[in-house]
DNA sequence: CCTAATATACTCAGATTGAGTATATGATAC
DNA sequence: GTATCATATACTCAATCTGAGTATATTAGG
């Protein structure tokens, strides 16, 4: 980036416009790096867990992470890299920047204190090697975290029975927190999120949907950090696997990118060996993106947009006609401006 | 976020399973807060430009920035709002986190320290009130930066006449960095990037452009970064005013997010006036977008989609038949998952 | 009142899309 | 060996969307 020296410099002159927070006072903080290294196995799209000691809520799972130090890396990403090898023995492929989580909690609390630890989000990719040699951690499917956005067997049940009547009730009290400039109410908010009264379910919004969960007290995480509406957080039953710190956020902030970017980015063949078939990689955008998809149109959209090319070869044993094989055409890149797997919810 | 303790502890954790840098070692970093503050006037995209000390390279253009200090703000936008008010006088409306830089600059210099400022990048749009009461800064177009991505008037000249022949002899060269796993050799990679050879312009590639040009040494930048091809940076024609630090790409960065964030989002609107005509709606997108686009299908797109209900008012002296005004029809936000103004570049 | 300029409405062919039916081909049971 | 099953692949068709054009409405200015 700059040279020390020469942000010293543009900080003083800074300092000549309007009186800034004096120097001794710019708390210098640590950096974290997080990542939600993602894959897909045996149609489970799975992230790569670290277990630690139980946190206050009983929480033990986490994302893989490590602490950010200049002097040894050039840049964030190498970094991440670098400790992810050397932790859990995983190489990464396709590492993309998500997020800077710095927020002190959401409690109003106004004795807590400033973070002293930022954390950037990564999302990386992955494919799922038979041979899992992990050095630590485990492979954990993601709906074990966010069980509501598991929609391959149609609408889950935890939706009208857990979550549905929780977010009514908490909808229909009022805002607690002074921010109520909120221009869409919480009624909206929650019908939007989560599909209800005829809203269409949008596989995208899995952040806003922790999030509204979160605000609500319907996460253990939120106990944690002190929310009113969390205090009986021990008689509500577990909506998903909690998981420390700001983890499973950073993991929704991650489901949702890749759900997304699948769309307009060649990404999902990150998941994918080199060779495969048709229906298996219909199976890895569906273990992502949750519906069932419309198997002929399915081809004709993979096909027709030149992201694959056959192999020559077919698999055969696949329970009826052998299925041609086939590979990503990296070609692709290099001729459309956004190819991707335009797929949108369908039948069957 | 997490209380301090709790993140220390599993500090610790992570430290016996590998051997982490010791915690003296973890230098920690300060945050920058960097915004890239836009608006449309007089249809002319337009950023929040800082006047500051001339640099190494002769740049003296910024991004209002400031630190951020945790102490002192909960989270980062809470500060960030916070001092552009002070120092600018700008009350942010719509704002989002871009992307959190901390490389320390390309070069391979291996004496260059650590990044000691970690900078995330917001970007933040805002009407332009035709009262400017800027208590500091001024409106500079971003096309001022960016010349090449102005394609309002068709397909800028500069390309041609200065970018394209650059761009091939240092695409004609050998790569000079080890990385040469590089899987897209640099000729195809400015292919693609700058639409030469019948490829097609991405108007959403506006980072992709710039960082190509930093590589191959053709914008000032790359020069105070000490790039080899970049040595001779004075003999060159200047490819657009240079900025301080990392704030082009910050900006570029913007761009291409605004860029796509249109379509898919109402953002448009948080550049507009509460009431506006369908062309002047129009013309926002397009001095966002570049190209012009088909005013009927425009029309019927942004009608058809419900972005729009007119006021029943209508706008005089427009040099011809008056046009219904409109206004944003927030409701939309509650109807459709992802409503945007959906454009494709096209023809008048 | 004619002309220029802009706003708005309507049309139409081609492409895309959702969803279905039909056919191909290996595995398996009998 | 053949019927049956299961999956893969090919083809069809209507509804919708999209790009691009033509036609009409309404003002301002001479």
């Amino acid at each position: 980036m700059n040279s020390p020296t020469e942000l010293r410099r543009s900080a003083v002159s800074a300092n000549r416009i309007v009186a800034l927070t004096p120097r001794s006072e710019l708390a210098s903080v640590e950096i974290g790096l997080n990542a939600a290294i993602v894959a897909v196995a045996n149609n489970e799209p799975v992230a790569l867990i670290i277990r630690g000691e139980s946190d206050v809520a009983g929480a033990t799972d986490g994302l893989p992470f490590g602490p950010f130090s200049p002097r040894e890396h050039r840049t964030f990403e190498i970094g991440l890299r670098d400790w992810v090898r050397t932790q859990t023995g995983v190489e990464l492929g396709y590492a993309e920047q998500l997020y800077t989580f710095g927020d002190r909690g959401r409690s109003t609390d106004p004795g807590d204190v400033g973070p002293r630890v930022v954390s950037i989000g990564y999302l990386a990719l992955t494919e799922a090697k038979s041979s899992f040699e992990l050095a630590r951690g485990s492979w954990n499917s993601w709906y074990h975290y966010f069980p509501w956005e598991d929609w391959r067997k149609g609408r889950p049940a935890i939706l009208e029975t857990v979550i549905e009547p929780r977010l009514r009730d908490w909808a229909s009290r009022p805002a607690t927190h002074v921010s109520s400039t909120q221009p869409v109410s919480r009624q909206e908010r929650v019908r939007i999120c989560f599909g209800f009264d005829g809203a269409s379910w949008d596989e995208e919004k899995v952040l806003e949907r922790f999030e509204l969960l979160y605000e609500a007290g319907l996460v253990d995480e939120a106990a944690r950090d002190g929310r009113d509406s969390a205090k009986t957080w021990q008689e509500r039953p577990q909506l998903g696997t909690p998981m420390r710190f700001d983890h499973r956020r950073i993991l929704a902030t991650a489901i949702g990118r890749v759900r997304a970017k699948i769309k307009y980015r060649p990404v999902i063949f990150e998941l994918m060996p080199s060779e495969f078939t048709l229906y298996e990689l219909q199976r890895t955008v569906e273990a992502i993106l949750g519906p069932h998809l419309h198997k002929q149109n399915f081809r004709r959209l993979v096909e027709g947009a030149g992201l694959v090319e056959p192999t020559g070869e077919v698999r055969m044993r696949t329970g009826g006609r052998p299925a041609k094989l086939f590979r990503f055409r990296r070609e692709v890149l290099l001729e459309r401006p956004a190819p991707g797997v335009r797929v949108k919810p369908g039948k069957s």
